[in-house]
RNA sequence: GGCGCAUUCGUCUAAGGGUUAGGACACGGGCCUUUCAAGCCCGUAGUAGGGGUUCGAGUCCCCUAUGCGCCA
């Protein structure tokens, strides 16, 4: 039988990188057999639902690779893929539970349930359903009923005994029947609750594997007494280790994106893709959250990774979220790109930040900058003087390590003037021209060319300066120079 | 509160009962160097605590602690 995984969001929020990971597992697991990955979206809690979540989830899922064989947009063939579409299924299945004798119909009110809940609480007691409809006699359920009371369908969980089941990742995991409540499987206006719809859709939608986030395993339970109540063979399950945030506490999908540093940090996967991070830098590191290969192999491609991918190797302890190491990887993998490749991803990011880039005025470029930058947005700040036409700085950054501003002002001059002299504006040109002026000056080469820097760049960090310099053109470094003689020759007076 | 899951360097992880407990990120130092990076070399740092089982425990069992989650 083939492998079917799927992966069930709700449109309630965007998508956040617990659940892409949970996705992007599955969308390995699926590959690696040769299987399908199907996208379900379980839409039935309409007061949740956020309007533009459906597509976000679906355009991160793309932008990561993690294309799906059925689902949404491709259909297939145990559609429909949304559960708002498929309502009847899951009544006329809750109603086959109640005549199997798995479930009962339950009448009582709102206020009924509240009173019982108030009571618990006062006796410390945990809340629970107190089973009243449970043990009703028949005739009374018939009078209610043809009173046209309203009711929901609860399962009838076993008073006692023990269910268990054996999780991929987890191993045995076994609860006392009494722990569980008789949960309710269709809420009064015929809406089914996540516990049925999900054991109906993953049944008939043959599903073989739930992976799913550790958070569920309290709810596997009941999903395998539903799967009993039919007589369906349930699915294998394996839970994955939740993410945690970096601090350790909490889990990641709760993490607010600003940080006590003040810092931004990203949660949802649009955000990661504004940051700058590529997506197969993305798909590689949260391939390593809770799942490894060996112990040094870390830098995988997605074939490698689709090949190497297995459930054994998933840990079951949780993982907190690095964002040192995801900066880091992403920097590897921004180094591997080809310029040419680099340059066109670098265009929107700069044009966002109000540079008037393109590819042509970027390409020369990403050779400098390349190793610099370890998201895509890291750029702007290195390259913004390239773009603008007034640069501005302290002028005091004019005066160069250990040196009077009367040295500086005397030691750019020369520069300028040997520059004017320069028959041709080659990076190299320019090099050899600076490195002797510095030797004829006594000055060190970092002296000198952090004066130069200033003047160029209007920055003290910044990518090579004399490949910078032949970028920029002669016209436009002398005339920064100039600028910056006249800022020197202020200070030095 | 009840139930469940988990615990190896700061972080992510490796170690089919027998290794000087390995690697990566981060951090520190060095080399290279026009700044910053990148690259290379070196280093700091860990089996939560307590009991067992065993010739031998990070690994198996129990307890405690702590963290996380689920149910309201």
């Amino acid at each position: 039988m083939s492998v079917r995984v799927r992966f069930a969001p709700s449109p309630t929020g965007y998508l956040h990188v617990g659940g892409a990971r949970t996705a992007l597992f599955n969308w390995l697991f699926a590959r690696h057999h040769g299987g399908s990955f199907i996208l379900r979206i379980e839409d039935t809690d309409r007061t949740r639902y956020v309007p533009d979540s459906l597509e976000d989830i679906m355009e991160g899922l793309k932008w990561l690779g993690l294309e799906w064989d059925e689902g949404p947009g491709v259909g297939g063939p145990y559609g429909p893929y949304f559960q708002s579409q498929r309502l009847e299924l899951y009544q006329k299945y809750a109603h086959i539970l109640v005549e199997r004798g798995w479930a009962y119909k339950c009448f009582c009110s709102p206020e009924r349930l509240e009173r019982l809940r108030e009571e618990q609480r006062r006796k410390k007691q945990p809340p629970s359903y107190d089973r009243y409809c449970r043990f009703l006699p028949d005739e009374e359920k018939k009078a209610l009923e043809a009173e046209g009371r309203n009711y929901v369908i609860r399962l009838k969980v076993p008073l006692e005994g023990k269910t268990s089941f054996h999780d991929l990742i987890h191993g045995e995991i076994t609860v006392n029947n009494v722990n569980i409540e008789d949960l309710i499987l269709l809420k009064s206006d015929g809406y089914p609750t996540y516990h049925l719809a999900n054991v109906v859709d993953d049944h008939f939608m043959k599903i073989t594997h739930v992976m799913r986030a550790d958070e569920w395993i309290p709810s596997t339970p009941k999903h395998i007494l539903l799967y009993k109540g039919f007589g369906w063979e349930p699915p294998q399950f394996a839970h994955l280790p939740v993410i945690l945030s970096p601090t350790g506490k909490g889990k990641m999908s709760k993490r607010k994106t600003v940080g006590p540093d003040g810092r931004i940090y990203p949660v949802l996967v649009r955000e990661f893709k504004e940051a700058g991070y590529l997506p197969e830098a993305m798909f590689n590191f949260l391939a390593l959250v809770g799942w490894s290969y060996d112990d040094r192999t870390e830098i995988m491609t997605k074939e490698q990774l689709v090949e190497r991918f297995s459930l054994e190797r998933v840990k079951s302890s949780p993982a907190s979220f690095s964002y040192d190491k995801l900066e880091w990887m992403n920097g590897y993998y921004i180094r591997q790109l080809n310029p040419d490749d680099l340059a066109n991803r670098l265009v929107p990011f700069l044009q966002r930040a109000g540079l008037q880039a393109d590819f042509s005025k970027i390409r020369p470029i990403v050779p400098l900058i390349q190793e610099r930058i370890k998201t895509l947005s890291d750029a702007v700040a290195l390259v913004d003087f390239f773009f603008q036409e007034a640069i501005s700085y302290e002028p005091e950054a004019l005066v160069g390590d250990n040196m009077t501003p009367r040295e500086s002002l005397e030691a750019l001059r020369r520069a300028y003037e040997r520059l004017v002299a320069l028959p041709s504006f080659e990076e190299k040109a320019i090099e050899e021209s600076l490195r002797a002026l510095a030797a004829d000056m006594g000055l060190k080469a970092g002296q000198l060319f952090g004066i130069i820097r200033t003047a160029v760049t209007g920055k003290k960090v910044a990518p090579p300066l004399f490949g910078s310099m032949a970028i920029l053109g002669k016209d436009r470094t002398l005339a920064r120079m100039e600028k910056a003689l006249k800022l020197l020759e202020k200070l030095a007076a």
